[in-house]
DNA sequence: ATGACTGCAAAGACTTTGCATCTTT
DNA sequence: AAAGATGCAAAGTCTTTGCAGTCAT
């Protein structure tokens, strides 16, 4: 007997806030996210629903950037760029990876490819801006 | 004053140990490999070792497959694939990112970029194999 | 002798989990 | 009422770090 799936407010609550930011973000952005408007969540609660959404493919992860697992809703293909100073994740829609490309890996290298990743790192506009560091204090 | 390096012995096992496998191990694999030969090494040392040699360019992050950083000893550019189920990661020599991309992708979005990963998933030879299941335990 | 390197253990950061309670059906 | 979902806090895993002792120069 396949385990029931039951409605829960702060599960939409934390899909919704996943799908409605551009941020990739990790459990705790989604935490602090959500806790004015629900004052009784838990950081459990967010991990909780971050694997069950994962295991029914509706979020996906990007990996652990600084120390931090970061998820995205899973849509198009796409590619990511991640800032190597402040671990901004951008999507970037117009590189999308080749799926033949995991069908040549496959055979050449005798294994199953499922899926592949292109990343790139550098340095977003905000971080290699050099009069970032005379501007005030805008966020903390 | 520049800080100065001394050598040390455990320091050389450690890249050493990094340099002369293909696993793209992690810091307690480094940590196991060689503490039968040196029986006071610590996990703190291993730490510290691959931060010194992270700074140096002498080795490079993979990312954090199963909850453990990855290294590599960087060479030649190359993909890896990475098996969702055993997390063992495998250089794929032939599969090597295309630079100029690097510099589309900066034109494109107004990003600085400085590299980009190209990383395959799926499962190795091994565990695609279902009479896996049916042989005796060989590794610990 | 100086100061870099290390062992050890404590501390940190992030994530998972057990259990009692609350909710949904 | 039954069973899924949650809050809370404890526990777990991986990594970093402070300090005193050791080693290279």
């Amino acid at each position: 007997m396949e385990r029931a799936v039951r409605y829960s407010k702060k599960r939409e609550a934390i899909l919704a806030a996943i799908q409605g930011t551009r941020c990739h973000p990790s459990a705790e952005w989604v935490y602090k996210q959500l806790k004015p408007q629900h004052p009784d969540l838990s950081l459990g609660t967010v991990y909780r629903n971050l694997v069950f959404f994962q295991q029914r493919g509706l979020i996906q992860s990007v990996g652990v950037i600084q120390g931090q697992e970061r998820f995205d809703a899973a849509l198009a293909p796409h590619s990511h760029f991640v800032c190597n100073c402040c671990g901004a994740v951008l999507d970037l829609p117009d590189i999308a990876p080749d799926s033949a490309l995991d069908q040549t890996v496959s055979r050449q290298y005798e294994l199953t490819v499922q899926r592949h990743e292109l990343t790139f790192y550098g340095l977003c506009p905000s971080c290699s801006d050099p009069q970032q560091y005379l501007k005030e204090e805008t966020s903390s």
